[in-house]
DNA sequence: GGGTATCTATATCAGGTTGATATATATAAT
DNA sequence: ATTATATATATCAACCTGATATAGATACCC
């Protein structure tokens, strides 16, 4: 997905800082997708000069001065263009798409390389850190005001879902066939 | 994961040209990994000039000359070693680790913004891409002899039928649940 | 025979992204 | 006082991809 529609499409839920959308990136949005400042900050300043969202310079006590950004009608014209455009482009893409790169899977494509003792500890370390996964996705409880409307969007709440079904049949799967490894 | 490491793993399955390495990427890797020939082939030079591995230019009758490539003991012992070394590092990365772009869970995430008819689209062609992966990791016929050698690993037997597992139980929700993003 | 399409095969490069780093303000802890 | 951490913006070298170039060989069609 082209990078100027991803930061349209996450300022169209409320205005932003280029700080404020890569922690989005960071929270939620991690396990899907994610942008560095090195990429959010010129798409910002690219999207100004267009016109697609407007700037707010704001002073903030106890913290350094913002830049909020606001998406402009022509902004969300565009956004809306692009993603119908551009909607079956993404439907063989993700997981079992195109644009996977799993290191995990690597390693355990090599597995027969690793001491035993060593694949061991990677295949329960890797039940751990699932299991945590499994308990981020779950989570109900408060989240940061700027993350509150990527949790209010009903499309969320699905992904929430999908993700939580996939990790658990994962898991239930390695703990069933683990043994194959070896 | 290191590109040495991830070419020299790939050798050690049996000697390979620079095209044949890029095939195994195409064909069952893509789901998981790849890697494109203007990275494959300097890589395979790098290695050459280091010793990892050595090269024989082929003549081919019907085809053009082609170089293979075989690992050393001194390339599988770097790989054997970088496996190890970053084993760990891997232990978060992959399906719902750090590594994922998944351009149809964006879309997803803004499914408010397209028409009706379009979302209802691409859900159904979406459906359709994964039972037909579904297929590929479930197909148990012939392959190419050059990807026989990756067929035969025991870890790719377990791959494999992670692979079903998620992307049946993915299937599964996104039948049941597809009527949330409305 | 000429056109063109496809497959095998290697190589290179512009363009784009990341991860690191720099800079700066402010709070909190030691 | 200094060290660490959080907020905030910005830049850039290093790296990778996707595209393109080149080339030998087969195959099909008119």
């Amino acid at each position: 997905m082209q990078k100027d529609t991803l930061c349209l499409g996450l300022l169209s839920l409320g205005p932003r800082s280029g700080y404020e959308i890569k922690q989005m990136f960071e929270g939620p949005l991690s396990d899907f997708y994610s942008l560095s400042f090195g990429t959010i900050y010129p798409t910002l300043n690219k999207l100004q000069d267009e016109k697609y969202v407007s700037c707010k310079q704001l002073s903030q006590s106890k913290k350094p001065d913002k830049k909020v950004y606001t998406i402009t009608k022509k902004g969300k014209d565009l956004m809306k263009d692009n993603l119908l455009g551009d909607a079956s482009a993404y439907i063989r893409s993700g997981n079992f798409g195109d644009q996977i790169k799993s290191e995990f899977f690597l390693l355990l494509l090599f597995a027969r390389y690793l001491p035993k003792e060593t694949l061991d500890t990677v295949l329960n370390e890797r039940v751990l850190f699932l299991r945590q996964k499994l308990e981020q996705f779950k989570y109900d409880g408060p989240v940061p005001s700027d993350l509150q409307a990527l949790r209010n969007e009903k499309s969320v709440a699905f992904i929430r879902g999908l993700a939580t079904a996939l990790i658990e049949s994962g898991l239930n799967y390695m703990e069933k066939n683990r043994g194959k490894l070896n």
